[in-house]
DNA sequence: GTCTATAAGGTGATAGAC
DNA sequence: GTCTATCACCTTATAGAC
């Protein structure tokens, strides 16, 4: 207990976790996860007995749920020093997020989507939990737009910008190891938020 | 020659086209593209020397054009049959790609996406081929938004919102089999461009 | 429970027959 | 130039020693 290693189990989801999200899931092998969260190979199918698909769908689901609190938090604490303006708030959260992808050498963007790209078409369980992860940031979203946008489907529709925003950013600024995309992209989702909340002031 | 079958090159470059945007660039073996191609396997290296990474940087090259090229086009035909509405035009033009979409049952999104998420951080040439193509679209972008957006800046932040939006709506709808997250890319899409054409106006 | 060895099949790539 | 057979390696998964 206390300090020190984490446990097999956690090293070898923190290890599938930074490999699914740089490499997708059939880049990243099994014998691959194990050497890289220095566990043998037959710890795997000891704590995930179900296999890759398993293991998989534990990290997309920890890892997609741990990413979408971080963003909130991030998003509250810009709030807090931004003297509570939303629309600042956002534009600087983008900007966060191309530092933090330029500071990993163009590799850490999304957790899960280059898994949700590859098993939508193949893998029901594994898209399941994608859906589930986006599903979850979408809410989180919708409820934190809600402060200053309180039309239920207008706040809903910010969230899903948000995160499509931030998804064909990644995606772009990834391909191109250029932080412009996702500083573009966090100006449109200002222009958008700024947008419903003169709508609603006006109603 | 006239019609009839396509020669055995293109029947491989259209079949790995169907696999790597469905299934990605690891998760697609050569195998697979041979015997969908009704090509002997061989033939692969006889027309791509350079072997799978040769054919998918083919690949991603040809189809991402064609893409592009195809949704200016349709962009360009909206515009015809609705009055040169722009605006109303990129709301259609999403609402196209979602009908799209769930007419190949959720299968058949961005050509291209699959794979530049998976060989960003593992292999250059296609990183670079990927980043090429998504340069053209955005270039290509810019040069219609022009048309009712003369500053250059303001016109290619809308290109890049318009592939950032789709890449974004595509990998949602496609793991929530649902059509809505394409639908309200377009509405957002549609409020940033009347946003950017006012704020011409008023200039 | 930890770890090794191996199975069974798929991978990209090549050599060479026809 | 079309096609087959094969190589060496890697994949997921399992059996079983310790």
């Amino acid at each position: 207990m206390g300090e020190g290693q984490p446990d097999t189990r956690t090293r070898i989801q923190d290890a599938a976790a930074v490999l699914f999200r740089r490499n997708g899931y059939s880049g990243t092998g099994l014998k691959r996860i194990a050497a890289e969260a220095d566990a043998p190979f037959g710890s795997i199918y000891h704590f995930f007995p179900g296999g890759k698909q398993q293991l998989t769908e534990e990290t997309v689901r920890t890892a997609g749920t741990a990413y979408g609190r971080m963003v909130l938090e991030l998003l509250d604490s810009l709030l807090d020093s931004l003297a509570d303006d939303p629309v600042e708030s956002v534009a600087k959260a983008f900007e966060a997020a191309a530092d933090d992808l330029a500071a990993t050498g163009y590799a850490d963007a999304c957790p899960i989507a280059a898994v949700a790209w590859e098993v939508a078409s193949t893998n029901e369980a594994l898209r399941v939990a994608t859906a589930d992860v986006f599903g979850e940031w979408v809410t989180a979203g919708e409820q934190w737009f809600a402060r200053w946008v309180p039309d239920r489907d207008a706040a809903r529709s910010l969230a899903h910008s948000l995160v499509m925003l931030l998804e064909g950013a990644f995606v772009l600024s990834r391909a191109a190891r250029d932080r412009e995309p996702l500083l573009l992209a966090g100006q449109s989702m200002a222009t958008l938020l700024r947008t419903a909340i003169e709508r609603t002031d006006r109603a």
